[in-house]
Parts: structure tokens; C-alpha cells; sequence
RNA sequence: GGCUGGAUGGCAGAGUGGUCAUGCAGCGGACUGCAACUCCGUGUACGCCGGUUCGAUUCCGACUCCAGCCUCCA
């Protein structure tokens, strides 16, 4: 029984679909003005492992993730890099996809784009104006009515009184309250923009989720996910616009990712303390920094250091090094104990730590019976192979894994094979110093050498 | 100030009303020419103060500290 913790309720509760055997599941995306940096990569591989999981458990998924590709500030952007806005925003689209990629982080079955939609945005915004949930202000923006709306706050615990004693009451603001939030912007001279019944502008940011989910996923549907930083205010508004136009509950379970912290202090780009995907990918392999974001509870906070990230290239070692020991198999024997705690783990609101662990103690049974040359030595690794996949792990090559690529300036693979030859012969020859002095050349390079009776394997240090 | 969540052994990180998390690091042993890998064994823990209980790290309350949101941010 799959348990979800929902952010509305602040507890778990068991997961039940609107649809038997379907899941409609909507995550907020990037705006892409930018490089995506390791924030955004937890979130991408957070709900990457749920739709995983949830259709390995034989749901029929339909994953949803918009691209906000008009903005404030991917006009500003685009205006200092003297570039248009369509030639920013492909070109950072182009960037997150392949970072993603690199992280195996599947696509999404569809990805909205904002633009794409105004035609939604425009339709949505006419109908909250008509129910009286929204007004044209006499600057040409139209503004949601918070105040009309009578649970608003619901997700977040906020009391519309208190936000607006602590709101920001700026010059010239139009707003009939100071927590009304905006629907449609007039564009400013030369600014992109669409026509509409309020004349030309472009939407706010809060109305575009809205528009997109019910174009692709409809009214209802069943987890709408995102970042730490969306439950307030993006989502509260999202709720507020799509139960005040439709008339019905919008999502049945909210799901947020925890923040991932530098020097306990949360990764964002206002702060600039940001590391992006593709910066700490030249450093480490994809997969280490993928087991590193799902060592943690997808809930909690998560520290990003470079002790963290080796750590995670250790326990991946530890895998990879299981694996390349083993016996080749296939058949894997299916379901059994260990699948059963595996699922047990994950059942429990996608407790990946808890799931690792299980996959750890398989480990320590295949190294055992690889040792002992069992004949379920081979079915051990192949289920850790594909329980492994579940989560986007361990579909490497052991030795690919291990070994690394040839970089710049480092030993290359072949010059290291041709070393491991020599101290072979060394040792045939009983000449020990000799082989020893090689052995510690080579660790010194970072290559570790482990002699069997199949012969020398080695790995580069992580 | 308001609203959320957290405080676990050297580090990271799960979990539970009374026997094991797990990984890394440490220690002892096996294996090895010596190592590495692997295996066997092993130590260290639940912020502080009360309460409930036969028994609490786990439940309840106060306190301290930390983080997130309350302004664009995943």
C-alpha cells in the first residue's frame, strides 16, 4: 500500500488515484533563463525516482513538467546578453535537456511551454474575471481578488489578514488589496508580448500552471509536485485560480521536494551560492551525483559538500564493485524477500534511504555468494541490477563505472594496462619491489589495483 | 513576529514504545607475496527539562538551537 505525504494535510496518508491504474501528475519546472544548478537537479531527480517507482509498481503515469519561458527576468537576461528572448530560452531548454539527460533523468511525457499557451491563459483569466475572482486594473493588469476567495491560504497555513499587514504596499500600485497577485502584465514598450481582451501584455507566472495542468492533465488530477519555495505563494495561487475558475478540487496531493543547502544555508540563485548541474559534472560522474541527491529523503534538506559527494562515489563503489565480481545472469528469479522489502521502503512515501539499505544487505549477500561460487549468485545480481534501475542506478558497466574516462593530462587506460602487464611480470618474476613500485605509481595517480585469480582488475579513485 | 519542518553514534543518514538500520571512517581477524576488494567479529547514539508508561530516542508539554516559507528563486 503506497503511503504519499501530502503537503495540504502535513501527514501520509495511503494513495488513492481518481482513476483506477492511472496517475496525472503535474511538477512545476524551470525558467529558463539560466543554467539549472543542483536545486533544480533534486527536484528533476526527485520526481524522476517517484514516476519511476510508480510505474515499476505498474501505474499508468502521465508526467507533466512545464517550462516557463517568459518571465521578467528572461527578458532582462535576454536584453544584457543582447539576444532575443526565443534565442535565450532555446538555448537554456537545450542546456537542461541535457543535463537531465545525464543525471538519466527521463522526460517528462509532456513539457508545456508557457508561450504555448496564452490562448489557455487568456481563456482561464476571462473566466475568473466573469465569476468576479478577478479584475482589469486601470493600468491595463489583471489582478486575482485574494480576498474573494475564501480558503485561501489552505496549503500554506497563511491568514489573508496577517499577509496583508506584512505586505508591501508599493507607489503607483494598482491593486485593489495588497495581496492580490497578478494575472496579466501590459507589456512595456518593446517588451514581447500577446494581444488580449486588456490589451497587449503577457501572463504572470502563477496563472501559467493553472492553464497548462488543465490543458494536459484536465480540472482534477491526482500529485502536482515542485520546489521548497513553490508552496508559497505559487501554489496557493494556483489553487486560488483553478478551484475559483473551475469550480471543483484541483489537486488531491501536493508533494515538495526539501532545499538543497551549502554551508547550512538553503542553494539559490539570490543568494549566488549555486553550483550548476553542468559545473559539478565536470567534477563527478552523473550517477554519483544522482545516488548523492537520492541518499537523503526526497522531504528533508540535503547538504551539498564535496565529502558528501565522495561518500556518495564510495557506496556506488561499493555496487559497482559487487556487480563487476558477480556472475553475468539474467533471470533474476522475481519477486521475493528482498524485492518485497524493497517495495516496502519505497511504498513508504519513496523512502530511498530506507530502499538503499535493503539494497546494501543484497550486496553483502552477493559478495557472499559470488565467494562461495553459489548458484544464485548470478539471480542476486541481476535483481540488484534492475532494483537498482527503479531508482536510475547501477545500469553501468561495472568496469565503465570504476575505471572512469581518460581526462587530460591523467594516465590513460592503456597506459595502465600496460603497467598492470608489467608488474604481472614482475611478480611472475618474484621481483616483489618492483611490482610493489608500480603498484604505488599508479596509486598515487588515483588507479587502484585488485589481483585475483582472473587477474588484475583496477578503478580510479572518485 | 506568523506558518512549516528538524535536532540520532567520528561523519552521512533511516527508523522504532522494550532484540539489527545502512554507508563511510575506526579496531581485531580471515584471504593475499604484501596490498586492494571481499568476508567474519567489534565499539560509540538518539538536543535540554518535565510528564504519561512496567519501560521512551520513539507519545505529550515547556525550553534551547537550526533550517525553509512569509519578496523573484527548485
Amino acid at each position: 500500500m503506497l503511503q504519499i505525504h501530502n503537503t495540504l494535510t502535513k501527514s501520509k496518508s495511503p494513495f488513492t488515484p481518481l482513476e483506477k491504474g492511472k496517475i496525472r501528475m503535474y511538477v512545476c519546472g524551470v525558467t529558463v533563463y539560466d543554467y539549472c544548478h543542483i536545486g533544480h537537479a533534486r527536484v528533476m531527480v526527485c520526481f524522476d525516482v517517484i514516476t519511476r517507482y510508480l510505474r515499476y509498481r505498474g501505474w499508468d503515469v502521465t508526467y507533466v513538467r512545464n517550462i516557463t519561458d517568459v518571465d521578467d527576468k528572461i527578458i532582462k537576461r535576454a536584453a544584457e546578453n543582447g539576444e532575443s528572448v526565443d534565442a535565450l530560452t532555446e538555448r537554456m531548454i537545450d542546456a537542461m535537456h541535457e543535463d537531465e539527460g545525464r543525471l538519466s533523468v527521463l522526460r517528462p511525457d509532456m513539457e508545456p511551454r508557457a508561450t504555448a499557451h496564452i490562448d489557455d491563459i487568456i481563456a482561464l483569466v476571462s473566466t475568473l474575471i466573469d465569476k468576479g475572482y478577478a479584475y482589469c486594473a486601470d493600468n491595463g493588469d489583471v489582478y486575482y481578488r485574494v480576498e474573494k476567495f475564501e480558503t485561501y491560504g489552505r496549503l500554506t497555513n497563511k491568514v489573508v489578514d496577517e499577509l496583508k499587514a506584512g505586505a508591501r504596499i508599493e507607489v503607483g500600485d494598482a491593486k485593489e488589496s495588497p495581496v492580490d497577485f497578478v494575472l496579466w502584465k501590459t507589456a512595456k514598450p518593446g517588451e514581447v508580448s500577446w494581444d488580449s481582451p486588456w490589451g497587449p501584455g503577457r501572463p504572470g507566472w502563477h496563472i501559467e500552471c493553472s492553464a497548462m495542468s488543465k490543458c494536459c492533465l484536465g480540472e482534477t488530477f491526482d500529485i502536482h509536485g515542485g520546489g521548497p519555495d513553490l508552496p508559497f505563494p505559487h501554489h496557493e495561487n494556483e489553487i486560488a485560480q483553478s478551484e475559483a475558475a473551475n469550480g471543483c478540487t484541483y489537486v488531491n496531493y501536493w508533494m515538495h521536494a526539501g532545499p538543497v543547502r551549502v554551508n547550512e544555508e538553503k542553494m539559490s540563485k539570490s543568494l549566488g551560492n549555486f553550483f550548476t548541474i553542468r559545473d559539478v559534472l565536470q567534477v563527478y560522474n552523473p550517477e554519483v551525483v544522482r545516488y548523492f541527491l537520492s541518499s537523503v529523503h526526497y522531504r528533508s534538506y540535503i547538504d551539498y559538500s564535496e565529502e558528501s559527494l565522495r561518500e556518495a562515489r564510495q557506496a556506488l563503489e561499493r555496487f559497482y564493485q559487487a556487480l563487476r565480481d558477480a556472475p553475468e545472469g539474467i533471470e533474476d528469479g522475481g519477486l521475493g524477500a528482498w524485492e518485497e522489502r524493497f517495495q516496502e521502503a519505497m511504498d513508504d512515501d519513496f523512502n530511498t534511504p530506507r530502499a538503499m539499505a535493503v539494497l546494501f544487505d543484497l550486496v553483502s549477500e552477493l559478495n557472499k555468494a559470488t565467494r562461495d561460487k553459489r548458484a544464485d549468485a548470478a539471480s542476486l545480481a541481476a535483481l540488484l541490477k534492475r532494483l537498482g534501475g527503479v531508482l536510475g542506478l547501477l545500469q553501468q558497466d561495472p568496469a565503465a563505472f570504476l575505471q572512469g574516462e581518460d581526462r587530460d593530462g591523467e594516465i590513460t587506460a592503456e597506459q595502465i594496462e600496460a603497467q598492470i602487464e608489467a608488474r604481472n611480470q614482475a611478480r611472475r618474476d618474484k621481483d616483489f619491489a618492483e611490482a610493489d613500485r608500480i603498484r604505488d605509481t599508479l596509486a598515487e595517480q588515483g588507479v587502484v589495483l585488485k589481483d585475483s585469480r582472473e587477474g588484475t582488475s583496477w578503478y580510479r579513485e572518485g
